[in-house]
Parts: structure tokens; sequence; C-alpha cells
DNA sequence: GCAAGGTC
């Protein structure tokens, strides 16, 4: 009796394999450089039975899907053609040795047990591989593995308790694959042809079109014209200052600003006429206040927060920790789980960090019963845990950039695992003749997980007086205030993932992708944060004119804020792009070399031209992929074929498409006005 | 010369 296990990557076969096997596993190399074979002896439920079994692998998916020869050519055919004509699946060129090794290794077995990651993309490839495992063995026994994660425990019950393989998830796949493939080669090829001799800087371009990209272009665009269009307003408030002990103590009212500056001085008039000179304090509430640590790391955190905290692009974030990680020194980088397992020995990670000159002491502490199990969140992937540190490791072993992001990854995983800020908050309200005011103060009492994770910050305000309920204390001052709203910021990166996130645009490992892809079609371009209303029109796609640099200013003009706000003038209409949940603000600190996104002409007219087209899904708008996300769930739980999704969708997007091809005038004006001036 | 999704 053989058995053939495929996990999805090599080193979950290499993990596996130890497990099952025992320590008595011999490895075989293969014609692929990243995989090998395992071999060991296990004994698996009815009717299989004790097996001589081969533990292998594939890498991600073995087989792509493409058209036939005839319309690969661009001008072979009408773009609208490539809605319908043949697409066929074959192995990709660089998977052959993976598809061999699979083929040749079935041959002689009777069972075939996949261990893939369990989710849709791991269910296609599974079927993949049980594809080429017939192919070599058509009578070949196809079980499936059903695992959630690496624990030894876990693995040995997966390996007890196969199920079967689940069509529906790969058909849903297989749809995404092809709705993509048709939709992105058809308006890529429509876009680029068509555009082609409306502007000069067009006539070599590639202009791409994906059901991805596009939507992230959409949302820097969005943010711009918001920035563009942002008109500052005055606004005028009342403050107060009250002096007790000595200290001076500014109350906000708590009618925060009013837009009409008559309104508040009839506030304003009627507090003077009526004061005695003093305000009453109306309460002091004190509450034990904690800030909390962060949850466990996921693919969509690590680049958000490498972006905000390191300045570095999710892209570069996301390439270091792949090198991290297939060095040994973190878990899978690629998850969205933010909940560590309760079976998970974590305090054997955390051992492993108190070698560190930096954190060590803490991570000690911690190990001495600091400890604390990590929060739940709501998301597991069942495919993989949070990520976290797997081995130490510190310059000159790796170079600084990978130190950066490993320190990053230690660090919160160290402060997930101890315990929250603690603190006491004070509200004084105060009441002067009939309007109120109020002042917050914070004490940091024990600072925990802080001490690990600097780039949270929580500090403790000046310290408020003993003000008491009833009291009346002197007004020092009491003034009306001006301030102008200011312009929303243009779009960071993090906020772009975090955007790209909530609207289901890519996936954890392709966010970064995109946001690449995007820079690389020139549809937009990084440019030193704080720029607010330096550009009042994007940037143009033509490098001679320093296009992206930072003296690539646009044409003066202050469409944005004129000057700073005054006094507390923040916030108004525009809206900062919103607070992250764990109480950051957003605001760069360490991350000095923070950059944000604007559009180039390129691509505010590709939006813009969408959008004159007028539908009321743009495709510039995240619909798509929500669109995606239904059909493929509607696969998956059976209520439609895959041909029936496939169907309808595609027939909605050729609608789409004649019409943008019938009004293709407008996006040719959109781009001349844009890109020819 | 096209997409997005796995993984290296």
């Amino acid at each position: 009796m053989k058995i053939l296990c495929v996990a999805e990557k090599p080193s979950i076969a290499k993990t596996v394999a130890n497990i099952l096997g025992g320590g008595r596993v011999t490895t075989r190399n293969t014609d692929s450089q990243y995989i090998k074979n395992y071999d060991f002896t296990y004994r698996f439920p009815q009717p299989w039975g004790e097996a001589d079994v081969t533990m292998t692998s594939v890498v991600g998916h073995i087989t792509v899907a493409d058209f036939t020869p005839e319309v690969r050519q661009w001008h072979s055919c009408a773009p609208a053609q490539l809605f319908h004509s043949q697409v066929v699946v074959e192995v990709a060129d660089d998977k052959k040795g993976v598809a061999r090794n699979i083929k040749s290794e079935s041959r002689w077995a009777q069972g075939l047990m996949i261990w893939t990651d369990c989710d849709r993309e791991g269910e296609h490839i599974g079927m993949e591989v049980c594809r080429i495992a017939k192919e070599g063995n058509p009578r070949i026994i196809v079980k499936r593995a059903q695992f959630n994660n690496l624990e030894r425990d876990h693995i040995r019950w997966a390996a007890q308790h196969p199920r079967q393989i689940d069509e529906r998830l790969s058909d849903a796949v297989d749809a995404r694959i092809e709705i993509d493939l048709r939709l992105g080669a058809a308006f890529t090829r429509f876009q680029t042809l068509s555009l082609k001799d409306s502007a000069r800087k067009l006539e070599s371009a590639l202009i791409s079109y994906g059901s991805c990209q596009f939507p992230t272009l959409g949302f820097i665009v969005d943010r711009f014209k918001r920035v563009q269009k942002f008109r500052p307003e005055q606004f005028w408030y009342i403050k107060v200052c009250a002096n007790k002990d000595g200290i001076d103590v500014n109350f906000n009212w708590k009618r925060g600003h009013l837009f009409d500056r008559m309104a508040v001085t009839l506030l304003y008039e009627r507090c003077m006429d009526n004061s005695s000179g003093d305000g009453r304090i109306v309460s002091v509430i004190r509450k034990s206040t904690s800030k909390w640590r962060p949850l466990p790391l996921t693919t969509v955190e690590l680049q958000r927060r490498g972006a905000l905290f390191l300045g570095m692009s999710s892209k570069k974030v996301m390439d270091i920790a792949e090198s991290l990680y297939t060095k040994g020194f973190i878990s899978y980088p690629r998850t969205e789980t933010d909940q560590f397992d309760d079976g998970m020995d974590l305090v054997a990670l955390i051992r492993k960090q108190i070698v560190d000159h930096n954190w060590g002491d803490f991570a000690q502490n911690l190990v001495n019963g600091g400890f604390r199990h990590p929060r739940k969140g709501k998301h597991n992937d069942n495919a993989h845990p949070p990520i976290h540190p797997v081995a130490h490791v510190s310059p000159p072993a790796v170079d600084l950039d990978h130190h950066k992001v490993y320190t990053l990854i230690a660090r919160h995983f160290l402060a997930c695992t101890s315990e929250d800020a603690k603190g006491e908050s004070t509200e004084v309200v105060l009441d002067w003749v009939g309007e109120r005011f109020s002042t917050t103060g914070l004490h940091v009492i024990e600072r925990n997980y802080l001490d690990v994770y600097p780039y949270d910050r929580w500090t403790s305000s000046h310290p408020l007086p003993e003000f008491v309920q009833g009291e009346l204390v002197p007004l020092k001052r009491a003034v009306i205030e001006d301030g102008t709203t200011t312009a929303p910021a243009y779009l960071t990166e993090p906020e772009l993932i975090q955007l790209m996130d909530a609207n289901g645009i890519g996936t954890d490992a392709t966010m970064a992708d995109h946001i690449e892809t995007i820079l690389k079609r020139q549809y937009a371009f990084k440019v030193p944060k704080g720029a607010n209303g330096r550009y009042p029109e994007p940037i143009d796609i033509d490098p001679r004119k320093g296009a992206g640099g930072a003296g690539a200013t646009g044409r003066g003009g202050a469409a944005g804020g004129r000057g700073r706000a005054r006094g507390r003038g923040r916030g108004g209409r525009g809206g900062r792009g919103g607070r992250y949940a764990d109480g950051d603000n957003g605001k760069s600190r360490s991350g000095d070399g923070q950059t944000e996104l604007i559009p180039s002409t390129l691509g505010a007219a590709l939006v813009e031209g969408y959008d004159q087209i007028g539908f009321d899904k743009s495709l510039t708008k995240p619909f798509l992929r929500k669109d995606m996300e239904t059909m493929m769930k509607d696969i998956c739980e059976g209520r439609k074929t895959r041909q029936q999704v496939v169907r309808e969708s595609l027939a909605m997007y050729e609608e789409v498409f004649q019409r943008a091809n019938v009004q293709v005038q407008l996006l040719r004006q959109a781009c001349r006005r844009y890109l020819d001036r």
C-alpha cells in the first residue's frame, strides 16, 4: 500500500512529514529545486491502513488559464471577442517539474491525500493535483486532509479524519479565473488600442485594466478629488481658561465650533452679560481606562503597520516578510487569522526572544509570569496562525531593513502576549452661565505592553488640579476664537490598504502587488507627505516634467486650504481618513519617509472617462470584487453552477464593454483634456 | 504587450 500526500507549499510538506513520520523520514530530491519528497510509513484509518507514504508538495497553482494561440496576438481579433473565445488550461511553464513529480509519484500509489490549505484557492490547487495524479494513475483514490494549523495533535487528527475534496470550491475559483482573464484582457486591449492616438504620451503605453487595479486607482482618485474640491470654511467657538492651584486649564466648548459667527457672538455675549467671573464644576468623572494591546498580526496589518511605522512600501514589507519566512525566522506571512489557537505553546516562542538585547528582558518577564493569552480577533482563515517570530535573529545575520520588519513582528508578538496598558482618565465638566465646557486628563499607571511596543503612544497629560464637583473656579479668560477647516490629506498607503481590505479588493497576499501595478503603469504616484493642497492637478505622466518627484507640484494655485487652521481648527468637513481602531490617529511619526498617493493625469483621465460613460456601477468602483465574492459563494454553497455564474457575469460585463466601446470618445476626450496640455 | 491568485 502506497499513499501520496501533497501539500500546497514545501514548508507544509516538510512539517507534516516530520509529524506523521515520527522522526523516521527519508528525503528525496526532485526535478524542481524547491520540492522534496519525504518517505515514511504511517497507519491511516481503514480502508488504507498501514502504508508507505510519500509526502510532497506543489508550489501554489500548477496550471494557468490563457487564450488559444490564435487570439493571443493583439490584432488577431476584436477585443470583445475575448469574452467568447476559447480558454485553455495548461501546466504553467515553470511548473512542469512539479507536475512531473506528482504524475510519477502517483503511478504506484493506491491513494492520494490532498494537504493543501483549507480555503477556496487551496481546494482548487487540490483539484489541480488530483487531475494530474489521475493522468499518472486513473484509479487512484482521492481524499483530503482538513487542517487549520500545524500543531502536532491537530495534524495527526487530520490524517485520521480525511474528507472528500469539495469540487464546488474549486469550481468557484475556476469561475474567478475565467472572468478575471476575459475581463482583464478585453479591457486592457480595448483601452490600450483606442487611447493610443488620443495623446502623444499614450502612443506606446500599456493601459492595463483589472478588477483589482482599477478600484485601487479609484480610491486614490476619489480622495484626490475630495482634496481638490475642498474649500476651507471659517468657524468660531468659545474658549475658557480656568485657574486653580496656580494651574491654568483650558476647557473646550461642548458645542465644538459653529460656522455661524453671529450665533457664537450672541451666546458669548449672553454669558458675558450674566457672568460673575466664575465657572461651576458640574462633574468630575474619574474612570480607570486602558489601552488595549494589539490583536495578533495578520498580513494586512503587517503591511499597514509596516507602511505606517517603518515608512516602507507595503510591497517591500511583504517581500522582506517573505524572505524572513523562507529563512525560518518568522511564521508564514500570508494569513488572515488574528487569533492564536488555544493549543499553541506561545511561551516557548517568547522564550526564544529572551536573548535579544532590546526586548529580551521584556520577554523574560513574560516567561516569569507576565504572560497573558492574546486577545482574539474575529478572523480565522483556517489555514495559518497569526504572524509571529519562530526563531531569534539580529544583525548582522540580516540587513537593516530585514531587521526593522523582524523587530516589528517580534515586538508585536510580545505586545500581544502581555498586559494592556492601564491608566486613569478624568473628565471635568464646567458650566459657565448655561454653556458647558469640558477638559480631560490622562494618567498612565502601568505601561505594560507599551514598553515593548514603542510604535503606540499613550502618555499622561499635564496633571489636572483637584477639581471638586460643585465648586466655583475663577475664569482667567473667556474669549471667542476662530479657526478654519483644513483639507483632508491625500491617501496614504496604510489607508489605501485598509480601504482595499474593507472593500475586498485583492487578498492579503496581493494587495501590495496591485498598488505596485498602478504605480508601475503610471496611473498614480507617490509624493512626499504633507503637500496638502499643493497638487491642484494630477501629476503629469510625462517623465520629462519630473513626474513623481518632489518638484512636480503641478501648476501653483491653492485649491486646498488657504493658510493653516488656527486655534483648534481641525477636522471640519474633510475628514482625515478616519481613526484607527487602536486609537492611532494616523499621523506619521517614525515614518518620516511617509508618502501620499496622488493620481497621474492618465489615472485621473481614466477614472473620469469611465465615470462619464455613466454606469451605475463604474468600473473604477469596488463593486466588481464584491459581485465576484457573491458569485463565488453562490457556487460554493450550491445555489448556482459554475457555468451559470460565468455566463451571467460575462454577459453583464460584455454589456458594460459594449457601452464603453460605443462611448469611447468620452474616454478619449478625458485623456486629451488631461494629457495634452 | 492583457488579469488575479497561489508560492519561491
